[in-house]
DNA sequence: GGCATTATTGCAAGCGCGTGCAAAACGAAC
DNA sequence: GTTCGTTTTGCACGCGCTTGCAATAATGCC
């Protein structure tokens, strides 16, 4: 309960002077003041410490200025930077980034979506789970955008931000070949996301084309722990793999982890290493990890350009699908060819 | 430009029959609203996909449930870790976070702070820069709060919340020197903010009383790459330091990387290493790092605790300030004593 | 049934703002 | 000075909601 509220409209015009619309327009770019009146109102609000009530605003224009993120697992290095990159970029285009992070709750996309609504976000950016179709209907029938990034989906309307998953899965299984790598792993978490399948899908069916199997291993989340264990099961083998895809470098480094300091193996001479984001831990020297970067400024670019424009419902459909490209960032945990 | 818009409470009345206020009402807690009629907006509500206009209800009650986090160095995992915290404490006590990143803009706290002013956030929760006297003032002013987070500053009025920094680099020093460190010395950054100064002079203090000097040395921020280049600085001085407390987890792992795979050195046989943070890195047993944690957690619920609570102003001045303990996380990286 | 008490309901005002409309002010041209 | 075109300004309404107040319905008690 404020002892003291907020200076309004009103005051600002009753000590400039002038009526509340000329304080109204002053602050609403292009609408029609002279220079005085703007000058008088200008330092009348200045003097009150006036700000212009965006709940207000929002009210009236049908038009909150809020985007919505849902995220989960934001305390990994990979979503921290695309959270980063949106946040910062959305700033730049005028906008507010609403936050709502699903971790530690059920059924949680939805009421986060709910969450967007009440509060009239303009949009919403889903970084995690994917919401149901009612849910985005309402959205949709709101007037709200909606920018799904790497959840590959496929209902209309809303903005999809994907990578190339499956064609990076290739490009990795041939630089393990033309290492010389002879038995070939893939090691996913349970997750069964559709871009973490896709990287599998695409491993597979290159090095089956190439000529060789790969044995594939699933187990918890995409995290370091689960690298540890993955490496564990792997590397007891009978036959131990040399060439290991992590569907994630936090996977990633939890293997090399595993496999170094228990397994006393050395990369990338007995044992090859690829992983996927580029998080920045990959580049440091302990793991020097050869991986994908996730192309964080230009996903961030694609989604906020897309909400910036309007995104008209009235497109066609195609214009609702963005597919980048993962570059191959060429480190140390492949040998070279 | 949304197309159609959303759904009132004046839509839901129509449809279920009753006045505008009993819909008010039957989505107030605590309203008098008869068992029947609220069954019946509810119903009502529900095909119509009616959710309560937030902005509204902000503006008449003059509490709008936004809570604004100005953060930098989102990316960094100690502040993501933070982050994920606080917004899950914050979602669970009913609050919605909008979230500010001063990364790239300059004034960037005190933008961030007319960010939150303007859409009337009930209270706004600081973890980078210190905002300028004159904004806070417009800020409680205005009712909001201000929580300040490891910022160290003794205006009155915000809540502020700080660790035993001090005593800290007291304890670690004690730890060396039990290890048997003759030549300390303190890797920090340029940053400079209380915090890590606090942690700096602590450990001095602490060696000069155990008879041991100190060598300090600054540079850049407080990442990984600071850390590996002061590696660089301090491992090719003539007398090489065997023990050396960095000022943050990420120092460290660029110090130890650096010194083990640029210098040869083991750790803990040659060098003793320790950090500050405890993010989840250190933990890695590429590091193995012997670190203090911060709580995130107790940091998290004091601050939206005294948030919930209404933090009022006529409350003592030593209500206002925290001080937290920064739990010792014994690792590999000193020599068992 | 009559009456007092309480729970529910509708009315209307107002939160702070944007904006269409018409009146007023201004400026220029004759 | 008059007329006409162009800004500029104020008025008043409404955005979707909450809430005090008074009217109404429901309940209990004798």
């Amino acid at each position: 309960m404020p002892s003291k509220l907020f200076v309004s409209a009103q005051e600002v015009a009753e000590r400039a002077g002038v009526s509340r619309s000329a304080v109204s327009r002053t602050f609403t770019p292009g609408a029609s003041v002279s220079a005085d009146t703007r000058k008088r109102v200008l330092e009348a609000a200045e003097a009150l410490g006036y700000h212009v009530n965006h709940l207000a605003r929002g009210l009236m224009r049908n038009e909150s200025g809020i985007v919505c993120l849902i995220v989960s697992d934001v305390a990994t290095p990979y979503r921290s930077a695309l959270l980063r990159e949106l946040t910062i970029q959305l700033q730049n285009a005028g906008k507010v980034a609403m936050f709502v992070n699903t971790d530690r709750s059920d059924g949680s996309v939805d009421r986060a979506l709910q969450q967007a609504i009440r509060y009239r976000a303009d949009a919403s950016i889903i970084l995690s789970g994917l919401p149901d179709k009612s849910i985005t209907q309402l959205c949709l029938r709101s007037g709200q955008r909606l920018v799904l990034i790497n959840r590959d989906d496929d209902q209309p309307g809303p903005l999809k931000i994907n990578l190339d998953d499956y064609e990076s899965g290739g490009r990795i299984a041939t630089a393990f070949v033309r290492a010389g790598c002879k038995t070939l792993a893939f090691a996913n978490s349970e997750a069964g996301t559709p871009s973490l399948m896709g990287r599998e899908r695409g491993f597979i069916a290159a090095a089956t084309k190439l000529g060789l199997e790969v044995v594939v291993e699933r187990y918890g989340s995409t995290g370091y722990e689960a690298g540890r264990v993955l490496a564990q099961r792997m590397l007891t083998r009978a036959e131990r793999p040399d060439g290991v895809f992590c569907a994630t470098d936090l996977l990633a480094c939890g293997f090399m982890d595993a496999a170094r300091h228990q397994f006393g193996l050395s990369i990338p001479d007995q044992l090859c290493v690829a992983g996927f984001d580029d998080i920045e831990q990959a580049s440091w020297s302990s793991f020097n990890l050869t991986t994908f970067a996730q192309p964080v400024m230009a996903i961030a670019t694609q989604a906020v350009k897309w909400l910036a424009s309007g995104g008209h419902e009235d497109e066609p459909e195609e214009a609702h699908s963005v597919r980048l490209k993962a570059e191959l960032i060429w480190r140390g945990s492949i040998r070279k060819g």
